[in-house]
DNA sequence: TCCATAACGGAACTCCGGTTTCGTTAGTGG
DNA sequence: CCACTAACGAAACCGGAGTTCCGTTATGGA
């Protein structure tokens, strides 16, 4: 007889309020304080819930941070249309920059990247948020196929990733500003390596 | 009257091989089990030292990751040429990928960056070791600028990060393979968005 | 070569994050 | 509505990472 693990068996009431309450309080530590010194008895107490709870529903800092994942990537925005590959990939790009630039949410990203260097099911939900926004922007590729914009047998995943790159790389490596600047040039490269048939396939 | 840090009086002799121990050790470490659970008694023991001297000297784990970015920058390989800009593109981007694929190199990569995360002296290291690394490269896009193969005011620090970016996102975002055709990639996508003038500024 | 002391390490100690116990509260189905 | 139990939380407990103490070893300059 395999039991449940807890939480599952009775999903909404309770249950689903203090997982929405342990998430906002797991996001808001991660953004003050990054990865390594998170203390789930202090989620459990920013969340007004007990810290058995936290210990008994994720166990470790890194399955907390693999459920926020699963919730981000529930929340996570859908895609803007320009018409024009350019105006398509600016657009991403931006969004990509504002996310990273914001001081809250660039340092909650930050976070998550580390705890999933530590911990394979954080990174596989990590692998699976990043795959769900590249296949909500890959269309857009697809519709510049179409249009002409780019060459028959682009990959469509490469472009997109190749717009994120240089900003997660900004973020990550160097203490460099994120503007808006930045975030066009990654789209004007993109733009142009896309057009010289740098990612067909 | 200031008190001297330790291991600054008397920097050579013990001290340094007591050094070249602890770095050592801390690199497997961080390779095989990543930043989150790394421990000084376990560094200590690894290096054949006392763990109060690993206290004393570094006092955290994240002290000790910069340190070692430190040693790191200090022992890197000088850049290669080629001749063209596409080829010295492609040797740095096939070094970076070598790297980043080594089962060790790879994590040990991840871990201190995930270290630089959470803490600013250890992200101040990894700044520095990386604006070394592009440093060392950049004279190969001011030699193409030369040759005519960019376009004048391209920023060749631009161009050697938009080589390493994808290969970095690739590793901390996904599970993808690093390969040489994901490196010859990022090589050729950074040339074209070269010669189109994308980083010129 | 000698000496002062920087640097060292073993052992004892501390404290806080993680674990266990068990009574209480909330949810669900009959 | 009620009974069963999933989920909860407070309190007590535990152990290992971090800290302190002090005798030992190695270094560098006179």
């Amino acid at each position: 007889m395999e039991e449940a693990n807890p939480g599952t068996v009775r999903p909404g009431g309770r249950t689903a309020r203090v997982r929405a309450a342990v998430l906002r309080a797991a996001g808001d530590a991660l953004a003050e304080q990054g990865f390594a010194h998170l203390d789930l008895a202090d989620i459990a107490r920013r969340a007004d819930v007990g810290k058995t709870t936290v210990y008994r529903r994720w166990g470790t800092v890194t399955s907390l941070v693999a459920d926020l994942l699963v919730d981000m990537a529930e929340q996570s925005l859908p895609r803007t249309e320009t018409g024009s590959l350019l105006g398509d990939l600016k657009a991403n790009a931006r969004l990509v920059q504002r996310t990273l630039a914001d001081p809250r949410q660039g340092k909650l990203f930050k976070a998550v990247i580390a705890a999933a260097t530590c911990d394979a099911g954080t990174a596989d939900a990590l692998h699976r948020f990043y795959a769900i926004r590249i296949a909500e922007w890959a269309p857009c590729v697809r519709q510049a196929i179409d249009r002409g914009e780019a060459p028959e047998g682009t990959d469509p995943h490469d472009v997109i990733r190749a717009v994120s790159a240089p900003l997660y790389y900004r973020l990550l490596t160097s203490a460099d500003p994120l503007d808006e600047a930045t975030a066009d040039r990654a789209a004007e490269a993109a733009v142009a390596a896309t057009r010289a048939g740098a990612y067909r396939r």
